[in-house]
This record gives structure tokens, sequence and C-alpha cells, in this order.
DNA sequence: GGGATAACGAACCAGTTCGTACATTACTCG
DNA sequence: CGAGTAATGTACGAACTGGTTCGTTATCCC
């Protein structure tokens, strides 16, 4: 337990150290009370550092959040590269893809909560970025892949593109961590307890399964994608 | 244009009246600024009444956002009441009503603004409000009767409730408006243009379709729901 | 070892923010 | 018609908030 190789002992003057404690401190507060709500003492406080810190590393609120954001993007993107697409069948290495993909937003409501404040601040932090690039999700190759190699075989008949299926993906896996409370107040039914869970992830798999060999109602014939 | 029936003549203790201005630009500050980004200033600049009336008819900013936000509720409601689900074939009305409920979405992102923003403070505005009872969706008596009939006539085989069916159409609803500015930064596509919009409320159309009559992969076998 | 510089702390400030005290006006109803 | 009450406007204040000023300490490198 605890980091074998870099050593935790106090230096004074760590740059690096108080950078990330910073950023941990200002992560958990911006997830807790959204960008506004968010204090910047409070941020200082729970830190080992003052508030001063935060203006020499950060700038402003604004920039703080801000690399918040691209650091929580980033830890996503480095967790998703372990992704094994090696599975035979495309299409079953797409479900498993979708599952993993669902655990993956249950497991950092965090995640997603900052995404969520962001988009009521219509992603003004993210467009403004110098990181775009970084933060692309390594998924969309992956995904990109399995289309192809499933057009090949014939197996996948859908006509989606990488990008439409993982929207496709995404919206099943942030409803139920990003709209949990509301649907709980007024459903009386909490989508991550562990049946309705289960339950769900299994529907995500089992759509993108049939929705991309589209066994059933065909309504619209293939278009080539102009 | 213009209410027709109930003059707009400014009477000057007109209950009512500054009730409802109050609530709308209220609801319009919320919206663009989160919670703890509005300010009540701006909110009672928005009215012809003064702050001094929001706190005589809300009590405090928490009371004016539940307000906001059991409204917003209700007119959905209200909107959703229009549905006629008295097609014939249950798995076509269930197509048609998740296409209008991505509809709806699409022109109420005000609404699913405030969604998101209730569910950022974990909904506690909602899980103390007094009216949950009044802003359960009509939508769900309309799935239940849907997936009854389908279910007698063997075209429906999905192994859903009602519950988990509003669950999965509202995914799909929720998504392209909740983050439609942070799916924009990062992958340059606007889920609401009408290209993608259209090519997601078809998508959705066919998901559900082919979902309810399962015709490929059905993995679990049917479960009597306990 | 010493000077340059990066990293840091404490106290502080000016503008803001929710909420209120106090006084006033219009409406209702006996 | 007059008294009671519902509705309203003005002005203000106490607490807070993002950001800064000024001075200090550790570290690096020649």
């Amino acid at each position: 337990m605890g980091t074998a190789v870099s050593r935790d002992r106090h230096r004074p003057h760590d740059a690096g150290r108080t950078r990330r404690e910073i950023l941990a401190a200002a992560r958990a507060e911006f997830a807790e009370a959204g960008y506004a709500g968010a204090r910047m003492d409070e941020i200082a406080a729970r830190t080992r550092t003052s508030k001063r810190m935060i203006y020499y590393y950060f700038g402003s609120k604004e920039g703080l959040f801000t690399a918040v954001l691209e650091e929580a993007y980033r830890e996503i993107r480095r967790q998703e590269q372990l992704l094994d697409a090696d599975e035979q069948d495309p299409v079953e290495a797409m479900r498993r893809l979708a599952e993993l993909t669902f655990d993956h937003h249950e497991a950092h409501p965090d995640f997603v909560r900052l995404v969520s404040i962001e988009n009521v601040h219509r992603g003004r932090h993210l467009a403004r970025s110098q990181h775009l690039a970084d933060l692309q999700t390594p998924a969309l190759a992956v995904i990109e892949r399995m289309l192809r190699r499933g057009r090949e075989s014939g197996r996948i008949t859908a006509d989606v593109d990488a990008v439409g299926m993982h929207a496709f993906i995404s919206s099943f896996c942030v409803f139920p961590v990003a709209n949990r409370h509301t649907f709980a107040a007024l459903f009386d039914r909490d989508l991550l307890a562990p049946v309705h869970r289960d339950r769900l992830r299994t529907m995500l798999g089992d759509l993108v399964v049939t929705y991309l060999t589209g066994t059933a109602a065909q309504p619209s014939p293939l278009v080539s994608p102009e």
C-alpha cells in the first residue's frame, strides 16, 4: 500500500506534489458544489498549502476548473487505453466495450458530475482548453476498427460511424450516473442499485448487439455516408 | 399573438401575475447560470417587481429554485398528456412515443439543464418537494399499457418494465441536449444539428423497436419479475 | 558558498450577495 | 366607507468571495 517509488516525505518546496494536491482538492470541491458553488477558500483548506498557491499555479478559478476538467478527462483516457479489443467477434467485442464503459462511468461519478457541470456552463472551459487533442477518447479508434471488421465479415449492417456509436453508448452510460438523483426522487428507483445496474448493463449490451447486427425492423435502407 | 383571454393590463396588486413573472425570470436565470451561479438581484431585475417580492412569495433562494423545478416538471407533464397512444401496433406506438420524447427534450433545453443542475446538487430540492406526486411522467402509464398490449399479442418479448423502458428512452433523449457542449468540443459534432439530430432520432426509434421485439441475441432467458 | 529564482504563507481588500427592516400602497369585505 | 390585510418599494447591512500585496524560505547551479 502506498506509492512504492516516490517517497511521500514532506519536502517543503515540491512543486509537482503541491500542484497535484491542489488539483485533487479542487476536483472534489467542484464535483461537490458545482462551478459557482465551489469556494476557493474551501479548496485551499483541503490542501496542505494555501490559497496563494492556487493562484500561483492556476491563475484563476476558471483556470483551475479547466485544469481539473482536463485532468479528469486524461485520467479516463489512461484507463480506457487498457481496453483490449482483441476479441475474435467484433460484435461481441463491442458489447464488452459498452459494458466496460458502463462500469467505468459507474466507478467515476465525479467525472460524470464534472462533465455535467461543464455542460451547464456551455462547455466554455473545454472550448478554450489548449489540450483538447489529448482529451479524445481512445475508445473511438477501437470502435472504428470494430466497425470495419464487423462490416467486412458482414455481421454488422447498421448505418453508424464511430462517433455515433460512441454517442449511443455514452448516452446509456451517463444517464444512470448523471440523473440518478432526480430519477430516484421521481420513480423511487436507484438506477445504480445492484439489481437495476446489472439489468441496465445487460440491456445496453443487448441493445448494442441487436442494433449492430440489425436483425429486425430496418426502416431506412442503407445509405452511403456522404 | 398574445393571450386572448387574460388581459395583460397592468394591475398593481396582481399576486398571480407577479408570482408567475418571478418564476419565469428565475427559471431563465437558474438555467443559464446554475444554482449557485444564479443571482437573486439579477432575477429581480428581470422582473417588473423587486427582490422583496421573491422573498415574500418563495422565502429563500432554495425555495425559489424548488418552485422553478416543480413548475418545469409540471409544464412537461402537461405537454406529455397530449400523447395519443391510440396507435394500433403497440410497438410502433412505442417508437412514436420515443421519438416524441426525443423532440420534446430537444425543444426544452432549459428543462434538461434544470434537471442537470438539480442532479449536481444531488436532487436535494426535489427530495424535499411537497408536490412530488404531481411530477410523475404520464408517459409511464402510457408505456405500461403499450407493454401489456404488446405482450398479449406476443410481439413484445423484452424483459423490461415501464420504468426501465422510460430510463432507456430518457437516456437517449437527455444526452444530446445535456452533453451537447462537451461532446461538440471533443468530437467536433453538434448532436443537435439537423443531420445528426434526425439520425439520432431514427436510431432511437430503431433501437426501441429492435429491443422490444428482440429478434436477435437473447442471452438471458425470460425471468419472471419478482 | 552565494546569488538568483522558484515556491510559499499570512493578512488583507474591494466588490458582491443573500436576505431584511421599515414604510407604504392598493384591494377586500363587512 | 373604513378598517384590516395582502402586496409592494427602498434602502441597507453583515457575511462572504475571488483575488492580491508584501515579505519569507528553500533550492539550484556555478
